[in-house]
DNA sequence: CTGACTGACGAACGCTTGTTCGTCAAAAAA
DNA sequence: TTTTTTGACGAACAAGCGTTCGTCAGTCAG
């Protein structure tokens, strides 16, 4: 009732969204439950009708972000198409992604080290699989002459590094629409690269020519 | 005895020093005072025969990071040069500055929620302020027509979220030199920037021609 | 030698944390 | 209707937190 109308049908979903925001905005280790339950509007004992522990609390709610990432990662890179079209795809999802669920990504980047050791390993992992793509990619790229690498690996980072900045600061109601910010992200990416005719190439995406 | 060799004199010095180590990597939140206690060599109580409170030892250990970076920044900025001479100065001034003191810029970064409000918008307020003035030498090189400027803002935040990227994984005895780094991420940096001669201008730099 | 000062220490404090448990009303199933 | 299940609740828990305090050995100035 006094909660903003975040759509949550279940208690169990109001609490992973509220967990969110709190974990979001404070922390995993400065969020206490109580706190939690407040937001949901129950009482912390209550809250264990729908959870484990805190621990896993913080797992579902970075649970499947890097799984649906990945996931759509795979989509965008494995269209026929020319290197540089499949890179551009993967800027697309990449900062699409990133801000669209800026909360989500943003807390599966600082709180890692809050996981156990075990999930910490997992979502390392996947998390390298990620960056190997898109460094095989540039690679891909270099090697057809369609682009002057300086070095695959900086340059992975440079684009990972947008999207977790991107996380951190976006809002939808914000100056910049996220059409722009991906626009201009990946014909910044693509100067980065000296992709010959790289903005032009974005102007037409995602639409054919 | 049982610490591994960090040059530190006073025993104030040591808790900073271990203080900013596991604030590194397990936060804040996570960090008990016993800890690091444990980590200097000497028990709880006797901290406070040096520190104030645990918020002040956070304040104290990002204390003058901020400071520094900002007067290395004007250093860069103010040497009567070519923009785009000037923009590499503070690109190498970026980069530099959060590789070389990771863990506190990283600190800086994530733990800024940690701080109490006022202080808080302090940091904020000076971070705006560096942020500003490398947007201003992007504009400035765009009007001389030096740059194609796609979005002085984004451009900004790219640049800065290398050195946030950095600050993460950056480790002096890893693969990636320095130098390496910084020489790379300032060439990408200007191509991102369309700046004609990007590559040569790093290359000559800082050394003159 | 005597005195003041520094800094490490153990014990304890008040408080908050995550979590458990028994209870009890309301809804769903029989 | 009776029975079973669901889920919210207050109370309580042990553990851990940051912090305080009195004590006491050692150091250095007088």
């Amino acid at each position: 009732m006094s909660q903003p109308a975040l759509a949550a049908v279940t208690t169990a979903e109001a609490i992973r969204e509220q967990a969110a925001l709190l974990f979001f905005e404070r922390g995993y280790d400065a969020t206490t439950l109580r706190q939690v339950a407040a937001a949901v509007g129950i009482k912390v004992s209550s809250l264990y009708n729908h959870i484990d522990s805190k621990e896993q609390l913080l797992l579902s709610v970075m649970g499947g972000v890097m799984d649906d990432l990945l996931a759509l990662q795979k989509v965008a890179v494995s269209r026929d198409m020319d290197v540089i079209d499949r890179l551009i795809a993967v800027l697309d999802c990449h900062i699409r992604f990133s801000a669209s669920r800026a909360r989500e990504v943003f807390i599966g980047n600082a709180e890692l080290r809050s996981l156990p050791t075990d999930a910490r390993a997992k979502v390392i992992a996947k998390r390298r699989e990620y960056e190997r793509r898109i460094q095989d990619l540039i690679v891909e790229a270099g090697e057809q002459g369609k682009a002057e690498v300086l070095d695959a690996r900086l340059h992975t980072y440079s684009i990972v590094a947008k999207g977790t900045h991107v996380a951190s600061w976006y809002k939808p109601a914000g100056a910049l629409s996220m059409d722009r910010i991906i626009n201009i992200y990946a014909k910044a990416a693509l100067r980065e690269l000296s992709v010959n005719d790289a903005d032009t190439r974005v102007d037409g995406w995602p639409a054919a020519a």
